[in-house]
DNA sequence: ACCTTTTCCGTTAACGTTAACAGGTTTTGC
DNA sequence: GCAAAACCTGTTAACGTTAACGGAAAAGGT
């Protein structure tokens, strides 16, 4: 029979410094490896601090140093396999120059974004980099924050402000680039599944579909381009196998079906793929398919996926330093803006081999 | 030309105290919305917090308070959807009590692992979710925090103390009811693909094959089993989808080839998949393929795959009740151990309609 | 031998906040 | 009308750490 055992507190530098006949300031020494310690009392010190299990209190230590090294990293769909890569390159960075990475995850809704914002700001990490979507009330307290005096990068977050970095990949040029590919292979009759308006602005991969069209004088069929009305407060993260899904069942139920389709992401790519499939239609001669961001899936569905590669290990580690020239220089630098270039990567979804 | 400008520091309750001519207590009443206040004061507090750009310091009152309205969730591959859906339910339910909850990342490595509690540990968070794979070292450490007093509560780890809770999918029925699936389908030769020497213990899937092989009087071909031999300090992470690709390929390359395959996961499932069709094999009718986790993907393969869910969300919730139940009784409460059953989600993969 | 440098460790005073207490004033209850 | 309760604000003393300084002993240089 177990019963409840009453809570421990956890020891301080005073309590390990009476266990070994030393003043907190010399244990102090002792844990921080500073200053002069001699090896019999570091001894003395280093036993007891082991004996007492003690650690340091990072909340007091924090305040009276004025720095935490910690960072935070505030990401939206945590599921996403750029937010994935994106969270080891900056850990990566960070861990090496001796700061921890505190994640935070709002998805992509503006009361969580804030929310994270300020967990963050009140547990006064270092800097922050932010890779969520932009939206009002969030850029409105980012604002403050970057204006309260806490370092922010951007990541590919359409928001800018004097004082925040921002580091994106050319997403313009990218859906530009996988329009055109599917224009050369002769296709007229090009869909897009994924435009949410709510991110209306943000999506640049649809301007740079439709750029493209524009450019080589394609007409855009209202009714080829699908997305979700309203989605509000919604995370649209991995589950946009779905949202593929059922955009690509709307295309195929028209009178005039597109031969191509651009989706805005891998996920709903794929779900769009799978749509097609179902209703009989050969990948590429039916329907040609791309996707954006090329997560690991894509070079294993089948056919192959064709999508745009993004700069995602290059866009963490570019953050990541920005933020530290942040960080660690005394006066604020001049703010720096970064677009990164994709690349088409094609594959058997649409040119057959 | 821009021009660096020196930093801002941050404004403190004493700051804000002089510009509303009250005392610091009086405008942490306010800030806190606590103790009594007149209208009056509340208003010129106000407007002095919002003039100057007032946050209050989470360290001072963390410091001052002994809690930190904070819990760190450590998970491991962060691009697992599990992982993903885990941080949501725990998101969720600490959210709508008052916490934060910051992530911790660390990819399945001892070193990084140990890190991840350590600056926990250090920041003084309330309590710990703890959703990574076991090791030796990073037992020891987790030993040593619970026993320093930390609420800690284990998902899937395959690591008891009696002083934390461990919520856990039950691996070892859903691999024997993945594999007794097969075997009713006609299946004898079964391969697994995806142990790994290291996490040998906690692969309980894998000893779910075992045990109903056994139990069907099925002989296990040592070669029909396959994994990385040395996946020492690497991630296994999403990459997976290689990982079931190129185990196929080896299990395809064989004299005896199975007729059905059992993936550890999902996406290495679907690497399997790619590689039989690229070998020109029919799913299920040449070669049958059970995944493990049952990821929105899965539904989207061609064919759909058969896979195991496990109540991932419920795993989530569940832990979090838990940990607040150690984080907000005075007593640490009884230890509890909840091991949740999975589901096998029949599909075209192992069917044909 | 004497001055300088290095080593060692203690003292003091914050860092920014809030719990606890204390002292007033106003309102309420009967 | 008067005690009790509620309201409003201030004072004090921590929470656990470390920067800055100071003093004394040991080591080093000439």
């Amino acid at each position: 029979m177990r019963r409840s055992t009453p809570k421990k507190k956890h020891a301080t530098l005073a309590d390990i410094a009476a266990s070994a006949g030393v003043t907190p300031m010399t244990v102090s020494r002792v844990v921080n490896g500073n200053g002069y310690v001699s090896a019999e009392t570091r001894e003395k010190v280093l036993h007891a601090v082991s004996a007492m299990n003690y650690r340091r209190n990072g909340l007091a230590r924090g305040l009276k140093r004025q720095r935490t090294d910690t960072i935070g990293l505030v990401l939206g769909d945590i599921a996403n396999p750029f937010a994935a890569e994106l969270a080891r390159a900056v850990r990566e960075v960070m861990l090496g120059r001796g700061y921890n990475v505190f994640i935070c995850v709002s998805e992509h809704s503006a009361r969580e974004d804030i929310a994270a914002f300020e967990s963050l700001a009140d547990h006064r990490v270092d800097g922050v980099i932010v890779a969520t979507r932009a939206n009002k009330l969030g850029n409105d307290r980012l604002a403050e924050m970057i204006e309260g005096g806490i370092p922010v990068v951007l990541i590919g977050r359409d928001f800018r402000h004097p004082n925040a970095d921002l580091i994106a990949a050319d997403n313009l040029r990218g859906g530009y680039d996988a329009t055109t590919h599917l224009i050369a292979l002769g296709h007229k009759n090009i869909g897009f599944i994924g435009v949410t308006p709510t991110s209306g602005v943000g999506l640049r991969r649809y301007h740079g579909y439709l750029e493209a069209m524009r450019e080589h004088g394609l007409k855009v069929d209202e009714r080829h381009i699908v997305g979700r009305a309203d989605d509000g407060d919604q995370w649209p993260g991995y589950s946009t196998e779905t949202m593929g899904y059922e955009g690509m069942k709307k295309l195929l139920a028209l009178r005039k079906r597109p031969t191509a389709v651009f989706a805005r992401n891998d996920f709903t790519a794929v779900g769009a793929m799978s749509a097609a499939k179902e209703a009989g239609l050969k990948i590429p001669q039916d329907v040609a398919i791309v996707g954006y961001d090329d997560v690991p899936l894509a070079a294993h569905t089948t056919p192959p996926l064709t999508t745009v590669r993004q700069p995602t290990r290059e866009q963490g580690q570019i953050a990541s330093e920005a933020l530290l020239r942040r960080m660690e220089s005394a006066e604020t630098p001049a703010r720096e803006e970064r677009v990164m270039p994709c690349e088409l990567v094609v594959r058997g979804s649409t040119l057959a081999e």
